[in-house]
RNA sequence: UGGGGCGUCGCCAAGUGGUAAGGCAUCGGUUUUUGGUACCGACAUUCCCAGGUUCGAAUCCUGGCGCCCCAG
C-alpha cells in the first residue's frame, strides 16, 4: 500500500470526479471553490475520507475535523469503530497525504453526555434507543457544526448517504441513490437550519463509487471495512455498558404474559425490547415475543405473535421537513425500522401531539425507535419523523403504553 | 404398599418389534450503518435402571426405582 499519488493516478481520480458529477463546484457555493472554506467532518473511514478528498481536489478551502468521542484505549480494537484511536490516527493520515489542515477535537465529555449516557437511560426506561440519531442530532449536527461555524466555514459536508436538494422552499433532504446505504433513517431529526448549513457530496453514489475514489486517490482507508453496531459498544454486548455508565440502576423482574401468567423471572428490562424473541428461555410450544416493558414494575410482558400488531404510533419531539405546516391527515410513507421500505400511513395532529396511522399496521415496534416520514408519491423526500413514545393496536386497545 | 396410570433431548411430545418426528427453548451463522424481527444451520448412537426374549426392542417379558390418580 502506497500514500504516494502519481500524476496518472490523479488524473484517473479527476476523470473518476468528472464521471460522478463531482468536478467543478460540486457544493454549489458558487465564484472560486478556493474562496469557501469547508469544514469535513472526518470518522477516519472511507466515506468522510473520500469526502474530504474529493473536496480538496475540487478546490476548496478544505478544514478536515475529528471528534474524538471516546477512548477505551486498547478495549477497542474491533473493526467498524469509528473516531477513537487508530480511526483518529487514519483521518490524519489521510488528512496529511491529501495536504489540508486536519484538528481533533475532544469531545468525549460531550458524547458521554448527550448520546451514551442518554443511551443507557433509555434502555432504562423501557424504551429502545437509537444513538446514531442522538449522536447526528447534538455531537455532529449541533456541536460540530457550530465549531465549524466558528472556523469560519460557509458550509459542513460528512460522508452521509443521504441527499440534500435546494428546492423551491429551501433545501430538501432526499434519500440516498444507493437504496442500500441509504441513511435517511438515521437523519430523520436534522433542521431546516442545520440542513441550510450541511453537504452531503456522496449522496448520489453507491458505496462501490466511493471505494474507487478512495482507490483513486490512494487513500489509505480504501479497504477499510464498513463501520456498523453501535460504535461505541464492543462486540454487540451493549447491556455491560448500560450496566457501567448506570452501575445497579438494572433492576431484575418478572415475565408476565399478556393473560396474566407469571412465566418466569429476568435480569433486567435493559436485555429487552418489543418484538423480541430470543432470551425469554421460556418454551410455551408457541413462539413468545416482548409485547412491552415496564420499567416502574421491572416487569417484560411477553405474548404471541399476534400481540405485537399495532396500528398507531404516538410521536415526541417531532422535526417537520415538509412544505408548509405539518397537517392533520395529511398522506405519508414511513419507516420505523431503518431496514425496511417505508410503509403507507396518514398523519394524525392534534393540538401538539402528533401520531401516525399506519394503513396496513406494523409489528414489533419498540417506543424509542424512530419513526421517519416519507412523502406519500415521492418516497425519496424526506419529511421529517419523530421518536415513537408510544404506540397502540386496533381499536386502541391492546396497546403499549409507557409510563415516565 | 389395595386398584389404576405413567416414566422418550432443558420443556412439551410422536413413535407399540425394524433400526429415535415435530414444536418450544438454547447455541452458531446469514441479513442489517440502531435494537428487534426474519432466514439458515446445529442440537437424544439413545428412549428411568438392570436383566431377559428376538436376526433386530423405546416398543415384548421379569425385577427394581421414581411420579401421578383412586381407594383406604
Amino acid at each position: 500500500m502506497t500514500t504516494l499519488v502519481t500524476g496518472d493516478a490523479l488524473a484517473r481520480a479527476d476523470a473518476l470526479l468528472s464521471e460522478f458529477h463531482l468536478s467543478g463546484d460540486p457544493l454549489g457555493l458558487g465564484g472560486d471553490p478556493a474562496d469557501h472554506r469547508v469544514v469535513v467532518a472526518m470518522s477516519g473511514g472511507v466515506d468522510s475520507s473520500v469526502t474530504a478528498a474529493v473536496l480538496h481536489r475540487a478546490g476548496y478551502d478544505v478544514v478536515g475535523v475529528t471528534l474524538q468521542l471516546y477512548d477505551h484505549g486498547a478495549a477497542i480494537q474491533k473493526k467498524g469503530a469509528c473516531c477513537a484511536g487508530q480511526d483518529i490516527y487514519d483521518a490524519k493520515r489521510v488528512a496529511e497525504a491529501c495536504g489540508f489542515p486536519h484538528y481533533v477535537l475532544d469531545y468525549e465529555s460531550r458524547f458521554r453526555e448527550a448520546v451514551i449516557e442518554e443511551f443507557a437511560d433509555t434502555y432504562l426506561a423501557g424504551y429502545t434507543p437509537i444513538p446514531c440519531v442522538r449522536c447526528n442530532q447534538t455531537v455532529k449536527f449541533a456541536d460540530l457544526l457550530e465549531t465549524a461555524k466558528q472556523l469560519g466555514a460557509r458550509c459542513m459536508a460528512t460522508g452521509h448517504y443521504i441527499q440534500r436538494v435546494d428546492g423551491p422552499d429551501g433545501p430538501e433532504l432526499r434519500r440516498a441513490a444507493d437504496a442500500g446505504k441509504d441513511q435517511s433513517y438515521f437523519l430523520f431529526a436534522t433542521t431546516h437550519e442545520q440542513l441550510d448549513f450541511l453537504r452531503f457530496p456522496l449522496g448520489h453514489l453507491n458505496k462501490d463509487q466511493t471505494r474507487q475514489l478512495a482507490e483513486a486517490f490512494g487513500l489509505i482507508v480504501a479497504d477499510k471495512p464498513d463501520s456498523q453496531d453501535i460504535c461505541f459498544v464492543p462486540q454487540g454486548r451493549y447491556v455491560d455498558i448500560v450496566e457501567k455508565v448506570r452501575p445497579g440502576a438494572s433492576r431484575p423482574g418478572e415475565i408476565v404474559h399478556v393473560d396474566g401468567r407469571v412465566l418466569g423471572t429476568h435480569d433486567g428490562v435493559i436485555r429487552y425490547t418489543v418484538g423480541q424473541r430470543r432470551g425469554l428461555n421460556i418454551a410455551l410450544g408457541e413462539p413468545l415475543y416482548v409485547v412491552r416493558l415496564d420499567a416502574e414494575k421491572a416487569q417484560v410482558i411477553v405474548g404471541p405473535r399476534e400481540a405485537l400488531e399495532i396500528e398507531t404510533i404516538t410521536l415526541k419531539e417531532v422535526n417537520w421537513l415538509g412544505d408548509g405546516a405539518i397537517a392533520d391527515g395529511a398522506p405519508v410513507r414511513v419507516k420505523v425500522r431503518s431496514t425496511r421500505p417505508p410503509v403507507p400511513a396518514a398523519l394524525s395532529v392534534d393540538g401538539d401531539t402528533v401520531g401516525v396511522v399506519l394503513a396496513d399496521g406494523e409489528e414489533g415496534v419498540a417506543p424509542g425507535q424512530a419513526c421517519v416520514f416519507y412523502s406519500p408519491d415521492d418516497e425519496d423526500r424526506v419529511l421529517g419523523g419523530g421518536w415513537i413514545a408510544s404506540t397502540s393496536g386496533k381499536g386502541g386497545s391492546g396497546g403499549v403504553r409507557l409510563i415516565g
